[in-house]
DNA sequence: ACGGTTTGTCGAAGCGCTTCGCCAGCGTCC
DNA sequence: GGACGCTGGCGAAGCGCTTCGACAAACCGT
């Protein structure tokens, strides 16, 4: 009389496997799982009826009992501004590397904002979180220190005290792009840099690399100027002319804006510069771009692979309540191209007090 | 004695929920399905306890009890040729979307191949598939049709027997910028395709749309060569001074290559064709990025984010066992801008047998 | 030969939720 | 006024898995 039948789910269950090998489920469960020493016989055994059956373990059941949903958040932005290749090659590198863990990854734009994150996070669907695309003074920041789980942050808050952040360390790249053109003994330089949009709303990554471009500009007695700047063609185009403008003998440039570097070369050749002759061009870009472009690009790649990889690992450590170090700073390397050669200008350009601007 | 005691998660349960407002468990599971009728009084009383000790539903629970995760997995492609900005438009769509139905979004890499989805599906981790860049005859499709989960695809296999595809109208697409430079006049005309192993692989977009301007190319006495081109700087530059040498007539070009259209427009200004005087241009490409070259481009936008919502709103039907058409085509909308005007060439060029080729 | 370990396996108690069947209380209709 | 149907609510049985404690059996040293 007990039948009140629901339909069974088709999937074959634990306890299949169970009983297809003769074994209690528990045994199953500790075959799978390792955390118990089961002999080599009962454990092949079991393995078989696994394999047979194509047994594959209830996600949520797992999740249920085990407390762990093997699931990662990530959170990706969707603003403009955003290096879009770089944020594809930084998902793949992180679902790729979640996998290695035996993790899958729950894909969360920020537009849902913090309740989204909350949502997430106090429903067990995740385990931890990865946020990209974090600002100096991300609303989302104290939020995730009261988040009862483990978070990691691609770019660095002001304030990065409790967290676990990783980047790259854009400060040194801005100076490694700066020291490039100075030891080819170009003396007045300017970096083209994102859009305004993008230091307005403290986007660590543009503010640190103006930083480390002025620093070491001024280190080297370079005189550098930067500006910031939108990605349409001809707002690209009328930046460049207003840096020859107000600087003639311009002949090294920075350009950190993927969407900028074609309209660049195409204003430069527009204007008689030729690169590397006249105009050194280095670009903060993925590689792949900078070999496409033509002349390829002396570049300082985002190394989006090697952050979404260490991110995955410093959750997973954070997972396993190991310590983890609070920032992360990637050393930035330098890809030299065909786009920088020697500066060639009269060295009279160079007066000895460049570096006072 | 029976104290095994686990330490309890912190969450509040349903069950303290049911205590705290004094209802029974299934109560308070009724008032947040809405499954069954419950009096305005009671629901409130429960809502109010929800909101007070800032309930949310453990997913894994749910999900085992109810058989449905609330999760549905997205299958993207990381391949070369992919038009990165599109696929991201596409991803946050769907993400979008699937919140919009009370679903979250797992994401996966097409790397992981056919046994990652039957990992996915086989442990109930997701209650439908979304494959994106599905090709032709792809290796996934058979797997699909076996899989035991709703799927829909985002492309055009050979064979959609079954299965619930969505896609832009990538031939009618074709069509269209061949009749918008016909209709100016334009008699020669070329197709800047995808790269060459976009076409080998057998990726349904790219034939499709090569067949349309093909197609419409005859019908409307055009002669139209197809090109496929490779996405650097220097390879798209050759291609363009090909089809120049090839016909020196050549007055309307179609370019199907988010990443050759700025080395395009470079190569026409070095070669001394104005855009859009002596050549138009028409793009199929994402609006922004049309938007932002210059001159603005004329084009065909794939409207990802409409596709991704089709998509989603198609998977939810067929997880509510509604049918659902086979095919759904988009029809593709041509916005001119300012880089195709009417032909100008002596109508002597026009020879009459122009269709013949 | 006998306590004491170790090793391998089992049974059962949940994990937090959904859903089924049941029933008390009411208004309704001949 | 008794049979009937609704409404609103309750209790309990799982969903499929992990994990804890128990416990035979094999293995040790003495």
């Amino acid at each position: 009389m007990s039948g009140r039948g629901r339909v069974p789910s088709g999937q074959p269950t634990i306890a299949d496997v169970a009983r297809h090998a003769g074994v209690a489920v528990s045994t199953v469960s500790y075959v799978l799982s390792g955390k118990r020493a089961i002999s080599e016989l009962t454990r092949n055994r079991v393995l078989a009826s696994v394999r047979l059956l194509g047994y594959h373990p209830n996600a949520g059941a797992r999740a249920l009992a085990s407390r762990r949903a093997n699931v990662i958040a990530l959170v990706l932005p969707l603003r403009s501004g955003i290096q879009v290749p770089v944020v594809m090659q930084f998902a793949t590198a992180v679902v790729t590397s979640a996998r290695r863990h035996d993790h899958d990854v729950l894909l969360l734009t920020s537009d849902e904002g913090p309740q989204g994150l909350h949502r997430i996070a106090a429903g067990a669907l995740v385990d931890g979180v990865l946020v990209m695309d974090v600002e100096l003074h991300d609303v989302r920041v104290p939020l995730l220190r009261g988040l009862g789980r483990p978070s990691v942050l691609i770019g660095l808050p002001a304030d990065t005290d409790g967290l676990t952040c990783v980047d790259l360390d854009f400060h040194r790249a801005g100076q490694v792009c700066v020291e490039h053109l100075a030891g080819l003994g170009h003396r007045r330089i300017a970096l083209l840099g994102a859009p305004a949009a993008v230091y307005d709303r403290g986007t660590g990554f543009a503010h640190r690399t103006r930083a480390g471009v002025v620093e070491a500009a001024t280190r080297h007695g370079v005189e550098a100027v930067t500006l910031p700047c939108e990605e349409n063609a001809a707002e690209v185009r009328a930046r460049v002319v207003e840096l020859f403008a107000r600087q003639p003998e311009l002949s090294g440039l920075v350009v950190q804006n993927e969407a900028a570097v074609g309209p660049v070369q195409a204003t430069l050749a527009a204007l008689g510069r030729r690169v590397p002759d006249d105009v050194s061009v280095v670009a903060v870009c993925p590689d792949q771009f900078a070999e496409h472009a033509s002349p390829r690009l002396t570049s300082v790649p985002v190394p989006a692979e090697e952050i979404g990889r260490q991110a995955v690992s410093l959750l997973m450590r954070k997972l396993h309540d190991e310590p983890t170090p609070q920032v992360t700073l990637l050393e930035p390397r330098l890809t030299v191209r065909d786009s920088t050669a020697a500066a060639t200008g009269t060295p009279a350009a160079y007066d000895g007090r460049a570096a006072a601007r």
